[in-house]
DNA sequence: CAGTGGTCTAGACCACCGT
DNA sequence: CGGTGGTCTAGACCACTGG
């Protein structure tokens, strides 16, 4: 039975579904490495372009990596890190320190946080001129955070800021704030009282995930946050997570 | 140059990149047809095997659809349906009806909403009676709910009560509940003041993407709200999410 | 160095679907 | 019916990586 076979399940899904019950099971860990290509081959006795579908298929759901070299491939681990973004004991917490989700997030958990900063002026792209309440080709200031765990980028936080609102601010310069830039704001008057957080999901492109260092089958999680004075916006940023290392938590009252 | 050529790009991401630059521009719009596999093999002199691994990649990556027979491939739409899980304004709505957040959200949008009912009475599974405080074993009542979109599978919802909590209750029926599940508790002296959601994402397995009739690159969102009477928890609800179609936005002060 | 995965070709049969 | 995509094989060369 060689080629285009029958209404039965396709080969490559049966090797790919042996795969999986032996990752589900516990047969296969994370971390361990899988049999070689050239061993599945032999072990279902199809040709390597079957078996490469079925791994293929594996990668795109996100359970084993790629391998290159002697490296072979590798079982993925799947490990969240919690970031609580409202807390109703404390509302500040979700408006706070410009960074202190995140840095409160891997606090404790042998994590070595870091981020770089750049800052720029240019006009509002698409989506945030509208968001922030300006003009199609307004001056904003984007501030864009890359943060890292131990070295590895984990997200991209890109916060936007009406021009005539910040200019001549610390908020201009690509180092950390001093209480935050939510705190910078409310001393000069512009007190956020308000917040709505948008989150979405989808795979990310391939400068996205180059960015970021995603391998295939990882999707991305895109939080949306416009804070607001009453009902004039004075702040949006579009945070970039990857979906295999973050968990966003809202705790609130009913 | 044939076989496993170079320190260049590889041939199928220079096709996936060129047909991706086409989609972006606005060459190819959503609902459009892409040109035939044979087209792409002459238009860019490789074999199909190579046409083909450019497709899986944008298909992976959302951007396409599958397509059989006379059909043909087809670019994506991504149209997002927003809901608003929390507003600060009126704090009952997160905790309200039990789908209202769902109905809602596809109100005046030319939507037609619809839902399936079950409910069984299980062991608790993997993390849920943790969550809900009980022993390992503990007997719950899982109400599912498939959501579907003018009989489209766009959500799935699954509601774990503790079974001594709900027995002899109108949540053991396999019907919509007349002012939600929160307000028939709330009638029995469980009045639900506090919820704690975690959102995160991932690829679905073949079997979530089977129920939610998902094709190859759409990722899933998942909400777990987790509802409680001061710090008793009474309910736990793991909302899966087509994630092409969904958008959640918590409305919050600060 | 030796083995792994990455890339590529040429050719084949079949299931499905619109016309 | 005829063309599309779905599945599969056999064989080839190369790049990368660990020992």
């Amino acid at each position: 039975m060689p080629a285009g076979t029958v209404g039965e399940t396709p080969l490559y899904q049966v090797v790919a579904d042996a795969l999986r019950a032996r990752i589900r099971s516990g047969d296969l860990r994370p971390g361990d490495r899988l049999p070689t290509e050239h061993e599945l081959m032999a072990e279902y006795g199809v040709s390597r372009n079957t078996v490469r579908l079925a791994l293929n298929l594996l990668t795109a759901e996100g359970l084993i990596t790629g391998g290159r070299g002697r490296a072979g491939r590798v079982v993925r681990l799947r490990e969240l890190i919690t970031i609580h973004v409202a807390h109703h004991d404390e509302p500040g917490r979700g408006a706070g320190n410009e960074d202190s989700p995140f840095i409160e997030a891997v606090h404790g958990h042998g994590f070595r946080p870091s981020q770089e900063i750049e800052v720029a002026v240019r006009r509002a792209p698409d989506g945030i001129a509208e968001k922030l309440g300006l003009a199609k080709d307004a001056l904003v200031v984007l501030r864009s955070r890359l943060r890292l765990l131990n070295g590895d980028a984990c997200s991209i936080a890109d916060s936007y800021y009406p021009y005539e609102l910040v200019k001549d601010t610390p908020i201009m310069e690509p180092y950390d704030i001093k209480r935050g830039a939510i705190g910078l704001l409310a001393e000069r008057g512009w007190v956020q009282n308000r917040y709505v957080d948008e989150v979405s999901t989808r795979m990310p492109s391939p400068d996205e995930a180059r960015r970021l260092g995603l391998s295939p089958g990882i999707p991305v999680l895109f939080q949306i946050r416009t804070g607001y004075v009453d009902d004039k916006p004075i702040r949006v940023t579009r945070t970039m997570l990857r979906g295999d290392r973050h968990r966003l938590v809202y705790e609130l009252p009913s």
